[in-house]
Order: structure tokens, then C-alpha cells, then sequence
RNA sequence: GGCCUCAUGGCGGAAUUGGUAGACGCAAAGGACUUAAAAUCCUUUGGGAUUUAUUCCCGUCCCGGUUCGAGUCCGGGUGAGGCCA
């Protein structure tokens, strides 16, 4: 046995051996308490990177140590396959996107197995697996025909660098998310999943969700964005005969503030806009000016407020021959409420912007309770008091809305509407490695399903990526078929599918991922789902999340409502930055430090470290965790992530870091074999009565054998990586002096053995075999915390005098509090702080602290 | 601008949820071993005062409050981050 321990060696040895005896496949145990673990699934861009090994290391601990707590652990993995990136790989490669895909995911799934997790391989999936997205189409069939799906014309975000449509959370700040393209406007007809059809329920049940981050819930509280409005009916004056029949019907969600309504806008896409443009030319072109505009939330509050003034008027429907001028404005979003609005300048902000620019009215209906003074400048939108509005004055905000509500709902020209943020989700997608779409369109018109049994409609593999648009709709035949009933030429959807559907049931496929007729067996779902933990980054709260919860729902299927019934989001692995004088970034590795300075060993020239970021490869902050794995093995790789920074915080790689953890299985390992003769022993736990220092070593271990216990069923890893370090610390100060002492320290390093081996199972196996027991580590169960050694049979008891501390006692557990006076009676210091003065009073919280309270 | 979260040594961070602040690790300094270095082991390490002690004062971003007692609870600031605008 050699004195080093050698990790590359001994790490490959246990992770055959755990593949060989297939000790993490998992199966349906009746009447075992299941537990079904998972991490979000990688893409499979390349090679793993830190964030990776974090987050697998993080849902590996969990994994390994719910199964030392007998439960039947589930712990999947798979591959998050279709996407885009592939595309762009294969065009520069000249490869096909599928090679590319399945050559990365072998890479990366030898790279994760390198880590050691405790992954049930058997269940593996990809979502670009024929199997995978044939069952897929089946979904997308089920719920066209429960009517949760639909096509409409719609204006889409077109990223012009991708030549694809992006979903509105993948728009930020006017750009592409992944491309920075400015974001175009475009028109076409798309696939929606209609999930504002449970955006009531996706609301309301996140209150039951206590597994889940506040942080969490309240982004998709706001994403979903519930919120009380009113539509009311205008009737119109104008001249223009066409209108004067029709009601402008407008949305608010401040009907308190009618009196103060100056105006009315019309999004440019309101359906009296077309008409009004008919017979006007120079309108005609000012709307389209406005038409071309990036409508969206984002852009809609950073754009100039633009409007064009219409021949149309409304009429105030409670002050008597006011009319208000109709605007079509840029600011107005046809899909919200009902593309038209009133403006109240006073206390809008956006509607006094405009007001100020168009020179209108503005009339204050709210007297500001704090006092503030109105101006033209700044809209008040705080609370107050209803003023200069008739039957309203001097009601509070919230009681003016029910009182206005109540009376246009009576005099039957509008009514109380719920609205929602959240917008149906546009699924299409103009490109290749996507899930193809199961819809042809026959010569009459008519949209035609395909037929399960010809399902799955595969991918063309013959493509040409090179050409512009959609790789698809270019194929010479591909989307040329035929009606299966009629034989009706028919042409075949050749967009894709959103990935995002891909994994919002990914989880799902796991319970029976070779289930080759169903997306799912029941029996299997029933006994696994709900997934019990997941984790993953918090850049997913708001997607992935809510479509998985709405999939789930969407399903219906019994006793399933929710699929994930605790969330765990984990933080970023961070790294340091270099830049050069030039402000290039600079390779960390290629950076030393010299009489306080960075100088890069390379170039020999200074540079200067900037901010700690996450890591990336734009700011070359990153390090590659196969070279780590290499160079110090899986298990020191794992200590580090867990050991320096709670898991939801960011953690910041540094090289003492890796260095330590390297230390401490260095010194796990040493102390295992200097014990190891005494590790033979053929003996049985807690059975001696331990002594003197064995005694206390045996109540250090299991003292932290209890926080270690607490603090992994908290997620507070880097707590119980510290305790381990105190375990150890204890084991390496103790010298075993006779039987007795030899015996303590062989049941120390059992349970020490015991308590790594979900962070660091490879050199908790290697341990473990020094026992020459036969099992595995992994069948052993968590150790139980004896109580005996956590009870002493002395306390000590902090004594303060008006609330500071001026000394303790040792005293018998349970000491009544007159005695503990008695004891403290010869304490120098706190007989001097207790002289001549008087006692007002005492606390005593026993077997704790005692204060005294006296006059000062 | 709105909502939310956070703020503790040189650094990462503990504090059993209102009861000894700074566990554990890193870094640093000193020492042992060594011809030397690495590795390893031992000691010290919030600031200050002093009579060097079972000592005192200050100290968890700032100001105030509740309490016998506040890092922890409440109010008001400042700063950082997140989400939505």
C-alpha cells in the first residue's frame, strides 16, 4: 500500500467498480421511500465547465447521501441536444449538427463520469434521440387536440444574425440573447402553447411551494404579473361617418384616474388604424413609420413617446360634452388589454411625457399624501386622496376603483377585467436542429396532423446549412408529402420547436426513458415524480421552470400537479481577471505575481487584475476542469466546490483553494494508513465504554458527526466540510495509548470514513478497504449520532452582569440557578463587579447563561 | 423608478435561529525537521489599553428603538447585487 495517495489510479478503480456492480441504477422498490434527484441537464456544447462540476458535485453529494439514508435514490442525466449552437458548429466545421452534438455528449459524459457522480447511466437521454423527440410529437399532438395549441399571425422579436424568432425573455434590452443583434420586428404565422390559459394556476400554486426560493417565486409572481383593470367603452365623435357608430374600448388598470384622462392612445396595430389609414395617405405612412418601430416592453420604455394625432375624439362618459383627442401612439402594445388606453398625465409618467410634448391638459385627481406639491414635470403615482373628481373626491385610490368599477359596470359600458404579463408562448422556430413540428398544410387549406404511427417525422439529414433561412423549407423534398386519409398534396411545417419544450419534461422521460409507445409509463411516473430536489442556476427561474410547471400541469395527470417539489439554485463559479495594457484579456495561468505585482509570464509585461467574474471564455477567466481533474484528482475538484462558499452564493476558484482541498484528502489518506492495524479489527460500534481521551475524541466525533448531519440536510456544505475538518483535526491529534484509545480512534475513522464519501467517495472507498471489509461504502448506512456523547454531565454557564460577559462556570448539568449563584460567589472578577451594589435582578436560561442585573 | 435580497477580521465564511461573535479554511508571521528547498508538524493572528490577567475598553456598514441581553427583531439612512420597468 503506498504511503501517496495516488488519485488518477485509485479514482478509475472505484468508479469501474461502482459501474461494474451497477450500484446506481435504479429501480421501483415497493414499499422503499423513493428519492428522485436531479440537476438541470447540460447542453452539450463541448467539454464541461466549472459551473458544471458545481452544480453535479452539489446534487451528487445529495444523491449519495439520501441513499445512506435508505432511500431509493433515482439520479438521472441527459442532454439538453437540440439548439442552435450546433448549427453554427457544424457550418464551421463542416460537420453536420447531429455528429457534432453526439461527439460532444460522448466527450462530456466520459468527462462526468470522471467526477465520480453517482449517476444511473441506464437512464441516459438525449433530447435529439429519435425515441426522445418521436414521443415529443406525440405530446405536441396531445395537446393540439386539447386545444393548447394554436396558430396565429403574430409580430415575433426577429434576430437577424440568427435568422430565427426569439421568445420575449430572450430579448434583453432590445438585443438578441445570445447573438446582441438589435432585435427587428417581423410578421408571421407561429405555433403558441396557450400557456396563459394556467397562468392563474401557475400564480396561485406557488404559494403552496415551500421547497422553493422566495427569490424564485417572486420573479415568477412578476413574470406572470396578475394585476386588476377595467375596460371601458367609449363612444366616439368625429366627423368621419365611419366611426361614428363605433366605441373605442380602452384598458386600465387605474380607472380611478378617469377625470383625470386628457386623451386616448391606439396602438398602431388597433384595428381603427387600419381603417383611418384606408383613405389617407400621409397617415398611411406615418403609421407605418410607427409600424417598424421595436415594440416591446423593454424598448417601449427607453423609446421616444411618439404619437399622431387622429379626426377622432371620445367622449367623457361622466363629464358632460368633454371629448378627449385620439392618438395613435408608439408607446401602446396591441396584445395588452386591448391596444388602447386613456392617458392621465398627472400621475403617468409616460402619459405626461406625452402630454408635455403634444401640449395637452393636465388635471391632478389625486392630492399626494405625503405632501408633495404637483408639477408638470414629475407624474405623482404614490398614494393619496381622490380630489377634483366629482362623486370620487376624497375616496382613497384603492376605494375610488371599486366605486368606479361599480358604477360603469352598472351604467353597463364597461366592466372589471383580470389581466396577465405573462403572453402565450410562441414555440416556432425557423430552424434545422429542432424538433420537427407533427402539422402539414393539405392543398385546400386544411391543417392536417400526421399520424402517430408515422411518427417520429424525422430530421433530413441531407441539409444544406449554408444557405440562408430556414434549412427546412430549403430542402429539395423534405416537405413535400401527401394528405394520409385523402392523398391531397400537402406540405409539411418546417419550423422546429422551441428547445425550451424539450426540457419542460425531460424529467418525465426519466422515470421510463425506454418506453417506446408512450412518452411515459404511469406506474413508473406515479412512483417517482414528484423530483424531489432540483438544482441548477438561477438564470432559469423564470423559462425552463415555469414551462416545466406548466407541461406538468398541462398534462393533467393525476396526483402530479407540481414537478418539482423543491428547487435548489446554485451560485456561479468565479474567477480573477487580468488585462494587459492594451486591454486584452489575459489567461490567468499566464500570470504571476512578482514584488506585488502582475506580470505575464508570457510577454514578461505588467498587467493589471480587474474584477473577480464569473467565469467565461470571452474574458478567458476560465479554468478547465479536466486539467484540474488531472492534475489533482475528481475528489479534491469536489471538496473545493463545496467547501469554500455556501452553495448559493457565488465561489470564487482560486489556486490556494484547489491546493487545500488537495491537502486535506492528502491527509484523510495518511492518517487512514498509519491506523490501518488498527482498522482491522474485527470489531462492533459503540460497544466499549470509552475513557479519559477517548472518551473525548469519540464526543468530537460525533458532535460533528450531528452538525455534519444538520448542515448537508440545510445544503450548508461548506458547514459540513468544516466540521470534517475538525473531525479530522481531532483523529490526528489523538495518540492511542492502549486498547481502549485504539479502539476509539477505529471508530472515529469509521464514521469519518462514512461522512466524506458523499463529497469525496473515491477516497472514502479506498479508506473504507483498509477495513478489509468486503461491501461497498456506498451499501454502508450513515452513521447514527449516539447520544450519550452529546450529553455532559457538566455545563458551562456564561455569567454576565447587565448584559456583558465577565466570566463562566463549570457546573453539573441542570444546576438550579441559586446554586449557580452560590458557585459565582468566588469568582474575584465578578465578586468585585458585584460589590456594593444592588441586585435588581437575574435571568437564568439553564445550562446557558446567567445575567445580573444590578444598578449602575 | 418599483419590488426583493444582502452587508461580520487581510480574504472565503461560521454563529444550534434573541444567549460566550469571529468556528473551519485560506493568507501572513515565527519556530521545528532539512546541507537547502518542497512537503509536514507546532505556535501566533479583529483593534486598542494595561498591573500580562479567570483583566478592561472598542468592535458584526451608519443612526435610532425594543429587550435583562441584538450580528440576529423593529424604524430610518448608506452601499452592493438581483428581478421587473
Amino acid at each position: 500500500m503506498s504511503e501517496k495517495y495516488n488519485s488518477k489510479v485509485i479514482e478509475k478503480k472505484w468508479q469501474s467498480f461502482w459501474a461494474e456492480q451497477k450500484l446506481f441504477e435504479s429501480k421501483i422498490i415497493e414499499g422503499k421511500k423513493k428519492y428522485y434527484i436531479l440537476e438541470m441537464f447540460p447542453y452539450p456544447s463541448g467539454k464541461i465547465h466549472m459551473g458544471h462540476v458545481r452544480n453535479y458535485t452539489l446534487g451528487d453529494v445529495i444523491a449519495r447521501y439520501k441513499r445512506a439514508q435508505g432511500y431509493n435514490v433515482m439520479h438521472p442525466m441527459g442532454w439538453d441536444a437540440f439548439g442552435l449552437p450546433a448549427e453554427n458548429a457544424a457550418i464551421e466545421n463542416k460537420t453536420s449538427p447531429k455528429k457534432w452534438t453526439y461527439e460532444n455528449i460522448s466527450t462530456m459524459k466520459k468527462q462526468l463520469k470522471q467526477m465520480g457522480l453517482s449517476i444511473d447511466w441506464s437512464r441516459e437521454i438525449a433530447t435529439c434521440d429519435r425515441l426522445y423527440y418521436q414521443n415529443q410529437q406525440k405530446l405536441f399532438l396531445k395537446f393540439y387536440r386539447k386545444n393548447l395549441i394554436y396558430k396565429k399571425e403574430s409580430l415575433v422579436n426577429w434576430d437577424p444574425v440568427e435568422n430565427t424568432v426569439l421568445a420575449n425573455e430572450q430579448v434583453i434590452d432590445g438585443k438578441g440573447w445570445r447573438s446582441g443583434a438589435d432585435v427587428e420586428q417581423k410578421k408571421l404565422s407561429q405555433w403558441f402553447f396557450k400557456i396563459t390559459d394556467y397562468a392563474d394556476h401557475l400564480l396561485s400554486a406557488l404559494e403552496k411551494m415551500n421547497g422553493w426560493p422566495d427569490k424564485v417565486k417572486a420573479m415568477q409572481k412578476n413574470w406572470i404579473g396578475k394585476s386588476f383593470g377595467c375596460e371601458i367603452d367609449f363612444e366616439i365623435s368625429t366627423e368621419l361617418d365611419e366611426f361614428k357608430s363605433e366605441k373605442i374600448r380602452i384598458f386600465t388598470t387605474r380607472p380611478d384616474t378617469i377625470f383625470g384622462a386628457t386623451f386616448c392612445a391606439l396602438s398602431p396595430f388597433h384595428p381603427f388604424v387600419d381603417k383611418l389609414i384606408q383613405n389617407d395617405e400621409t397617415l398611411k405612412s406615418q403609421v407605418n413609420d410607427l409600424r417598424s418601430q421595436k415594440i416591446s416592453e423593454e424598448s417601449i420604455a427607453r423609446n421616444e413617446k411618439v404619437g399622431i394625432q387622429t379626426k377622432l375624439f371620445i367622449k367623457h362618459p361622466f363629464i358632460k360634452n368633454k371629448c378627449l383627442p385620439v392618438f395613435i401612439a408608439n408607446f401602446i402594445l396591441m396584445d395588452y388589454g386591448s391596444g388602447a388606453i386613456y392617458g392621465c398625465p398627472a400621475h403617468d409618467q409616460r402619459d405626461l411625457d406625452f402630454a408635455n410634448k403634444y401640449n395637452l391638459e393636465v388635471i391632478q385627481v389625486i392630492k399626494p399624501s405625503d405632501g408633495s406639491k404637483f408639477d408638470r414635470i414629475n407624474a405623482y403615482t404614490g398614494n393619496g386622496m381622490i380630489m377634483n373628481s366629482e362623486f370620487l373626491n376624497n375616496l382613497s385610490i384603492e376605494h375610488a376603483k371599486e366605486m368606479i368599477i361599480k358604477k360603469i359596470e352598472e351604467l353597463n359600458f364597461g366592466k372589471k377585467t383580470t389581466n396577465f404579463r405573462l403572453r402565450d408562448w410562441g414555440i416556432s422556430r425557423q430552424r434545422y436542429w429542432g424538433c420537427p413540428i407533427p402539422i402539414m398544410y393539405r392543398e385546400d387549406g386544411k391543417v392536417i396532423e400526421v399520424p402517430e404511427d408515422q411518427l417520429p417525422l424525422e430530421l433530413p439529414e441531407d441539409i444544406d446549412l449554408n444557405a440562408s433561412g430556414n434549412p427546412l423549407d430549403n430542402h429539395p423534398s423534405w416537405k413535400y408529402t401527401k394528405c394520409p386519409s385523402t392523398g391531397m398534396k400537402a406540405i409539411r411545417e418546417t419550423d422546429t420547436l422551441d428547445t425550451f419544450v424539450d426540457s419542460a419534461w425531460y424529467f418525465l422521460r426519466f422515470c421510463s426513458p425506454s418506453e417506446t409507445n408512450n412518452p411515459f409509463n404511469i406506474n413508473e411516473i406515479n412512483y417517482w415524480m414528484p423530483v424531489d430536489q432540483y438544482v441548477g442556476g438561477v438564470e432559469h427561474a423564470i423559462l425552463h421552470l415555469l414551462y416545466s410547471r406548466f407541461f406538468t400541469k398541462a398534462l393533467g395527470i393525476k396526483g402530479i400537479e407540481e414537478p418539482f417539489e423543491s428547487l435548489f439554485t446554485q451560485g456561479m463559479v468565479c474567477h480573477n481577471t487580468f488585462q494587459d495594457d492594451s486591454k486584452a484579456w489575459v489567461f490567468p495561468d499566464d500570470v504571476e505575481k512578482k514584488d506585488s505585482q502582475y506580470i505575464q509570464i508570457s510577454t514578461g509585461k505588467p498587467v493589471t487584475m480587474g474584477e473577480i467574474e464569473s467565469m467565461s471564455k470571452s474574458k478567458k477567466n476560465v479554468i478547465d476542469p479536466e486539467s484540474i481533474i488531472d492534475s489533482y484528482g475528481a475528489d479534491s475538484a469536489r471538496w473545493f466546490m463545496l467547501s469554500d462558499s455556501p452553495p448559493e452564493k457565488d465561489i470564487n476558484w482560486t489556486d490556494s483553494g484547489i491546493n487545500g482541498a488537495w491537502k486535506i484528502c492528502q491527509k484523510i489518506w495518511k492518517i487512514a494508513i498509519e491506523n490501518q492495524e488498527n482498522l482491522n479489527q474485527n470489531f462492533k460500534l459503540n460497544t466499549p465504554v470509552y475513557e479519559g481521551a477517548s472518551l473525548n475524541l469519540l464526543k468530537i466525533i460525533h458532535e460533528n458527526l450531528n452538525s455534519i448531519t444538520h448542515s448537508i440536510e440545510r445544503f450548508q456544505m461548506n458547514v459540513a466540510i468544516a466540521k470534517v475538518y475538525e473531525m479530522v483535526n481531532a483523529i490526528s491529534k489523538f495518540e492511542p495509548k492502549n486498547n481502549n484509545g485504539k479502539q476509539a480512534i477505529s471508530e472515529s475513522l469509521y464514521i469519518l470514513f462514512r461522512v466524506i464519501e458523499p463529497m469525496v467517495p473515491h477516497l472514502a472507498e479506498e479508506c473504507w478497504s483498509l477495513t478489509k471489509k468486503t461491501n461497498s461504502l456506498i451499501s454502508e448506512p450513515w452513521p447514527k449520532v449516539n447520544k450519550k456523547y452529546l450529553e455532559n454531565k457538566n455545563v458551562n454557564i456564561v455569567i454576565q452582569i447587565n448584559g456583558k460577559r465577565r466570566g463562566e462556570v463549570i457546573v453539573l448539568k441542570n444546576t438550579p440557578e441559586n446554586e449557580v449563584h452560590k458557585e459565582i460567589q468566588n469568582i474575584k472578577n465578578i465578586k468585585d463587579a458585584l460589590s456594593g451594589k444592588n441586585i435588581i435582578k437575574s435571568i437564568y436560561v439553564p445550562n446557558k447563561i446567567l445575567n445580573i442585573v444590578i444598578e449602575t
